[in-house]
DNA sequence: GTGTCCGATGACAACGTTGTCAAAGCCATT
DNA sequence: AATGGCTTTGACAACGTTGTCATCGGACAC
């Protein structure tokens, strides 16, 4: 009601009550021991103030510290595998009243270490962190600590954490081999920046394929350290000025498979040229043709992400977890286009 | 290096330096007038306890209770719009050191309450919400308690505050003439839920543009009440139905527009049937036809955003400030197919 | 009337930090 | 040797809250 400048506190509630600071801690906490009519007048008292609990100061009063925070970094939180991800987590943690930190790293390690510090500075209860290092060893001290780290979409390395990730190797096999199947000998392969695992692991699984069916891949026809659609569908058009362009192409992140459809369609290639993307994504299912993919659950990711932290918060203390999901082939379309010669 | 227990606090790094604990905070601080033998003394007990800085008993002690937080409520952090809006946001937060933390509303009244509750409790510096609820009078006494507010993409009601919103009427008035100017004149419009001021708007528009020349929208085209793509698809495949189905389609929302497309799709309709989306979303182009769409600049939108909250945390006292952005019409293709018959 | 018990209430310290202020140490000056 | 000024350092209180414990007053039994 009134002007007031900044929050009232406890000690004005207690005063505009009659009552002490303590009593009215114990009415805003719903705690048993304070008579009825007290009760009224404090809660009166709250109302007329405007009162508001100050979880922070509560929380450095009550034991451990719990921030009822935790941090999720990742790779962009635009991007729509990232934003489904913590969409995912946000369900799982409203359940027990926590909030969510969010950021994106954008794949850069400087900022990784930077708002890992941040976190702990803010005392986050627990951490979700897709990486952009290549080591994490520089966690160690605070998972010491105590603050459970989950990682998701890449594992840890150089340190001992709870993980849930895809069998990169494996989908790539399984796109690639669908690819290989149809009779595609000049297979692109598009991927990420070299130091991120399942870049390594999907340009593995490439490989893998090509190597159980004792075919050679074509070396010029592989590129690494691709970043963002624009690399990609740059890439493609510089591989279809080939003497002899790909027939098809597996890319090897979400992104890059649009960047790659982009290319094909700005050359009429889009019928002609077979691809297979790994990573699902809105739409894919609307493009023409239908965008074969590599799916990776994201809903169910989130999850068992979420759960994995939730337990850890909750006093789990078994040796870190790894959980591996697999991915499934979504056949649309796109990937089932004949080799053109 | 130690098994610890639990953070270290400036105590333990006091007795381990052997100097008192403001001496340490000096240190920690990087305030001036320590020895510098003694400075190197205390950091390396930092170092050696992995002493981190409590941002939240800091910010306590420090007067004003500053958090360096904010809060998003968007509608649904794993939609593009709110997520490319939310990302936008956190490039302009990052600048300042200030932190994000995001929910979504899923146009659910009641959780823009409690979360605006969680998030005063937590005294996040400032708020941008994209609200869930019709009236937001429940604010005032926030906002009266000096907790800036910035509504986004939908003007606040009930209470003064910031908004940065989109010319919506304007939109879709440009969107339907667009339509209507190549003849068609029977044209579903489909839209959110009714007690959504940009849904309302919308259809608004969609009115306004018949009356301009006019035209008498058929009633049993419009379609409002919406809630996500699966509504779209099935609203627009019941009036695909009808004696005398629309020729064109005008989509209020991003994902009605999405749901609406695999309707028409489905029907091998994609060809026949125009349409045209308010809210421009990735890949949209590549669509077949590709998408035309009334784009509303996100990017601009979530920096406009950020900067108002910005300039009222740093203290800004103007009057509350009503941003509105023009849309543009973005002629692709599947607004651009004259009417069956 | 005395003793006991119980519910209600408040004083106080503490969570981890920092602002204020005073004390201590040092050097130079008189 | 005493004085002044300077830098360095620490004791203490405070931010807003809550756990611990003591106190108070009344109801009850004897």
């Amino acid at each position: 009601m009134t002007e007031r400048v900044g929050r009232a506190t406890m000690r004005d509630v207690a005063a505009l009550a009659g009552v002490s600071i303590k009593t009215v801690s114990r009415v805003v906490n719903d705690e048993p021991g304070v008579a009825e009519q007290v009760r009224m007048r404090v809660q009166d008292a709250v109302d007329r103030l405007d009162y508001r609990h100050h979880l922070a100061a509560s929380n450095l009063r009550r034991g451990g510290g719990r921030s009822g925070l935790i941090g999720a970094l990742l790779q962009d939180v635009g991007n729509s595998f990232s934003a489904a991800l913590l969409r995912s987590l946000e369900d799982a943690a409203r359940a027990r009243g926590t909030a969510i930190l969010s950021a994106s790293l954008d794949e850069e390690p400087e900022r990784e270490r930077t708002l890992v510090h941040d976190l702990v500075t803010r005392r986050v209860d627990g951490l979700v962190l897709m990486p952009s290092t290549d080591r994490q060893d520089y966690l160690s001290s605070e998972v010491r600590a105590g603050m459970p780290v989950v990682f998701v979409d890449r594992e840890p390395r150089g340190i001992a954490a709870d993980s849930v990730t895809v069998e990169n190797v494996e989908g790539a096999v399984m796109g690639t081999e669908h690819l290989l199947a149809q009779g595609h000998r000049r297979i692109a392969c598009l991927t990420d920046l070299p130091d991120i695992s399942t870049a390594q692991q999907r340009l593995q699984g490439f490989v893998d394929a090509h190597r159980a069916r004792g075919v050679h891949p074509d070396e010029r026809l592989t590129v690494t350290g691709l970043r963002g659609p624009a690399a990609g569908e740059a890439a493609v058009s510089r591989l279809l000025d080939l003497d002899r362009p790909p027939t098809a192409i597996f890319a090897g992140r979400n992104d890059l498979a649009q960047g790659a459809v982009r290319a094909l369609r700005r050359r009429g290639l889009g019928d002609s040229v077979a691809i297979v993307g790994f990573d699902d994504f809105p739409l894919a299912d609307l493009l023409t043709p239908p965008l074969t993919v590599i799916r990776q659950d994201v809903v169910r990711i989130g999850r068992l992400t979420a759960d994995l932290l939730v337990a850890r918060l909750d006093g789990d203390e078994r040796p870190p977890q790894r959980i591996v999901v697999e991915p499934t082939l979504v056949v649309r379309g796109s990937g089932e286009i004949p080799p053109s010669d």
